[in-house]
DNA sequence: CATAAATGACACCTCGGGGTATTATTAAGC
DNA sequence: GCTTAATAATACCCCGAGGTGTCATTTATG
């Protein structure tokens, strides 16, 4: 009985980016991401393979290979991060859940939210990986993790 | 691949209350809402029983039977129906998903998430149903359903 | 070239939101 | 009081997001 949140799996990529915006040079393995980010690890791993066919992160098989950020963080977006799980859930739509509407002058809701929609995006426009870099979730995560739940 | 919008039973929930505000005094039977708003006739049922259980709505059994709304229409918003079907999902969390966070200092994301859900929360709880009346769905619907997708 | 350390591919399982089927109960009205 | 038209209760089913298990592939390094 809920749902108005993000999927888990915007969230995770939300974590992730965030977290290897640490660094953005730096190539980052599936196992420290997740012992620091509480992302179940297989599910990590298959996640991760699916960002690096993206714009956003890339690959580096066999020993000593790892992930790492392919753009300027400034050129990353919160939005930018959703298109790349293919969440497309802002794509403002009828607010009754409706797929069909013909009514000539628009409901109440109709302009109301796509208001809210619209404002919802724009923070996630705005808000790039750089902006987060200093106060994003790692500072704290990746030397505190005994606090968070161990699943 | 989505999800940043109200699950199945709240859309119905604001369809069905937005419905039954146009006449408050009315008593509406679950087949006549069933044919409006497209919604699949049993999970109708099992909702129309259990919003009847809140101080929204309430049941009349028997023969000429049916649902009418309990309160005067401006004293329920669209907040107020969320609640009734337990959805709780505008309850401010963390925007990257974490159950526990110790940051002293919040992240960006923190506060700039609490506003937009604050903003969300604003219009759903101005928003009432008596606003709606005029303008909502229903004034499409009860006369050109033939328009809505089938099933 | 053998080994180890990393990612990639692919098939499978689980669980809860959404949906269905059936039977019981209530009450109007002839 | 029998029938009929409504809601109530209960149990079950389905599907996809999220999660797991296993094996294959890539590459650094001695
Ligand atoms: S006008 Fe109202 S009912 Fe129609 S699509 Fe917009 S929000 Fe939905
Ligand atoms: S400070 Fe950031 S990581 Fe911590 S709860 Fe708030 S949004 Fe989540």
């Amino acid at each position: 009985m809920s749902f108005m949140n993000f999927s888990k799996t915007t969230e995770y990529a939300f974590r992730i980016l965030s977290y290897m915006a640490m660094d953005e040079r730096k190539l980052y393995i599936s196992r420290d991401i997740h012992k620091d980010l509480q992302i179940p690890f297989r599910y990590l791993r298959k996640q991760l393979t699916s960002l690096s066919k993206s714009e956003l992160i890339h690959s580096v098989q066999g020993k000593n290979g790892g992930y790492m950020i392919s753009k300027p963080l400034e050129n990353i977006s919160l939005l930018d991060i959703m298109d790349a799980v293919g969440d497309n859930s802002l794509e403002s739509s009828c607010f009754f859940g409706f797929q069909t509407c013909a009514l000539k002058e628009k409901c109440t809701m109709h302009t109301k939210w796509a208001l809210v929609l619209k404002s919802i995006k724009d923070v996630l426009t705005t808000t790039s990986l750089s902006e987060l870099k200093e106060s994003g979730p790692h500072s704290f995560i990746s030397n505190n993790n005994l606090l968070f739940t161990k699943n």
